[in-house]
DNA sequence: AATGAATGAGCTTTCATTCAT
DNA sequence: CATGAATGAAAGCTCATTCAT
C-alpha cells in the first residue's frame, strides 16, 4: 500500500528527471524503469500508456504549482503589490524547481501540450485574470487584450529564467524585482 | 548543378513543412523524401545525417531572417523609432512565415537547439545589441543586463505571435504597435 | 471446501465464456480473473499454468458431453434408430451449448488440441464404435475404415452447426432429421 | 526487381511453413524473417502489418486453389461424374499441399477467417453451386439447403484429410473414391 | 548524383507467472 | 487459500542509415 504509492512516485520522479534532462525521445520506458529502480512492466501497472504517464506527471506538477504561486496572496494588498507578489512567487517557484521548469518547456512545445507554456502558467491562476480585469476597470492597467497582458508578464519571466538556467543571466533577488518592475511598466498605464 | 541546388532546396522545403506540421518525430526521412519528390537515399547525398539536415535548415532560416529584419533600418532614425522599426520588422517576418516560426519553436525546445528561441532572434541581429548599449549610455534605456532587455522585448513578442497563431489573439497592425509600445515602456527609463 | 469448488468452477466458467467469445489470445489470465471475480494469483492456486487450466476445462466439458449424448440410449432400439438417437442427442447438445461448441472449435484447431474436433466427439462415445462395428458385421453399414465412418457422420454435423451459429443455415428439428438421414445414407449400405 | 519478387515470395513461403507448423502465435515476425533469410524490417517493406501478410498469403493460396480444383472440369460430363470430378480434384489438391491445408485450417478458425474452412472451399468454386442447383431441379439431388449440401460434401472430406495427415487413416485412391461415393449417397436422392 | 530494398537496433506494450503479505 | 504489485521475456513495429545498382 505504501508500496504502491512509493512505486508510482518513483516512476513519476524518474520521468521528470529524464525528460528534463533528455527530452521525451531520449527517455524510453526502459530508461525510466531503470532510473526508478523497477522493471519496465511495472510502469504499466500504474499507467496505461507512456502518454498517460506523461500527462499524469503534468497534472501533478500543475496542481503543485498552483498552490505555491498563491502562497501568501491576499486581495487586501494594494494593487501593484498584488502583481509583484504573484510574479515573485512564480519566479521563485520556477527557479527552485528547474526540473519542473524544463519539463514544462518540453511538454508545452510538444504534441502533448496543446497550447503553450505561458498559458500553462496562468490557466490555473485566476488571480491574475481577476487582477488584470480589475486593473483595466480602474484604469491602472493598459486597455489591452488579457492575452497580451499575460504575454507581457510571463514572456519575459520565462525567458529570463531560461537564460538564468543556461548561465546567461544571474537572477538575484534584486534583479528579479527589477524584472518584475519592468513588466509592471509594460502593463500599467 | 542547378539540379543539385533544386534537389537540396526541395529537401529543405519538405523538411520545413513537415516539421512545422508534425514535429520532428512525425517527420521520418521517408516522409521527407516523399514530399520532396525524391527517394530516401538522395537525402544522404546532400546531408550526412538527418540531424545535419535539420541543422542546415536552421542555419538557412537564420540567415534569411537576419536580412529581413534589418530591412529599411538606419542608424539615422531617432532612438525610439529604431526600436520600433526592428520590432515591427520582426513581428511582420514571424507572422508572415508561420512555418518558419513553428519550426524555430520546435527546434529551440529540443535537443537540437542548445539555447532558446529568444536567443535565436537576437543572436545575429547586432543592431539590437548596439541599440540597447547606446540606450543605456544615454540613459534612455533601463540599466539592466542586455539579456534581460532582450527577454523584455522578445518574450512578449514570441508569446503574442504564438497566441495569434493559435487563434487566441488577433494581432492587427494597431495592436502590434501597442504591444511594441508596452515592451518599450518595459525597457525604457 | 465448498469455497474451493466454487472458486474453481467460477474460473472454469469465466475461461469458457472468454475463450468462446474472444479466443485464446483475447483471454489473458488477468481478464479471466476479473470475470471470475477473483484475483490473478488465485488462478494459480487451482491450476499450475494457464495451459493446465485450459486442458482441465476441456476435460470437464468432454466428460459432461459424454453423459448427455448417451441420454436415453439403449441397445434395444432397432439399428437405424440407434444411429439417429446418438446423432440427435449430439446435435441438440452442441446447439444448446454454443459456448462449449465454440470453445471446442478453438481448442481443436490450436496447438492445445493435438487431434481434431471430430475425434473429440467420438473418442469417449464408444457406442458409436460399437454401432459401426456391428453394422459392418451385419452388412448394414458400408465396409469402410471406422475413421471414415466417423468423418461421414460428424463432419457434416459440425459444419452444419457452425453454419447455424453463423446464421447461414437454420437448423430446425425437421432439417436436423434430414441431415441425419443424409449421413445415414452416406454410411449405410 | 527480381529481387523484390523473390523476397516477397520467400516471406510468404516462410510464413506458410511456420504457421502450418506452429500456428499464428508460434510464428513471430522474427522467426518468419529468420526462416526467409531476411531481417525483420524487410517484412514491413512488403507488408504493412503482420495481419496484412497473413491475409495476403491467404488470398494467394485461395486463387491458386481455385484454378487447380477446376482443372479438367467440363459441364459436358454426366451429372454424377461432374460431382466426382470436382471432389477428386479437391481431395488431390488438399492432400498434395498439406502446408496449405494446415494453414487454411488455422486461418479459418481464427479471428482472421470470419467464416469456416468449408466455406473457403466452395466460396470461389461456383461450379459446385451450379451443380447442386441443377441437381435439385432435375431431382437428382436431395431438396436441402445449399449450405447443408456443402456440409455433407466438404465436412467428411476435410475431416478425412485431417485424419490422413494425422496418420489415423490412409487415403489411397480407392478409398478416396469410396469416400466420394459415400457423400454422393448423402446428397443424391 | 540518384535510387529504394534491405537492415537491425530500439521502441512501446503485453501477459503468464511469482511471491511477500 | 487468496491477494495483486511486480516481473521481464518477448512481441509487433518504426525508421535512420547503407549500398549495390
Amino acid at each position: 500500500m505504501a508500496q504502491k504509492t512509493d512505486t508510482r512516485s518513483s516512476i513519476l520522479q524518474a520521468t521528470l528527471e529524464l525528460i528534463a534532462e533528455k527530452g521525451f525521445h531520449g527517455s524510453p520506458t526502459s530508461m525510466i524503469a531503470d532510473r526508478a529502480g523497477i522493471s519496465v512492466g511495472t510502469i504499466y501497472c500504474h499507467f496505461k500508456t507512456k502518454d498517460e504517464l506523461i500527462h499524469a506527471l503534468h497534472e501533478e506538477l500543475e496542481g503543485k504549482r498552483r498552490t505555491v504561486i498563491l502562497k501568501g496572496y491576499s486581495e487586501d494588498l494594494p494593487f501593484g503589490e498584488r502583481y509583484f507578489h504573484l510574479c515573485r512567487n512564480t519566479y521563485h517557484y520556477l527557479m527552485e524547481n528547474p526540473l519542473e521548469f524544463r519539463f514544462m518547456e518540453q511538454y508545452s512545445y510538444s504534441p502533448y501540450g496543446v497550447c503553450n507554456l505561458r498559458q500553462k502558467l496562468d490557466s490555473y491562476v485566476e488571480p491574475f485574470h481577476a487582477l488584470f480585469k480589475l486593473g483595466i476597470e480602474q484604469q491602472i492597467i493598459k486597455k489591452l487584450p488579457l492575452m497580451l497582458l499575460f504575454d507581457l508578464t510571463f514572456g519575459p519571466m520565462i525567458n529570463a529564467i531560461m537564460d538564468h538556467n543556461l548561465g546567461l543571466l544571474t537572477l538575484e533577488e534584486a534583479l528579479i524585482e527589477e524584472a518584475i518592475g519592468a513588466t509592471w511598466d509594460a502593463v500599467r498605464r
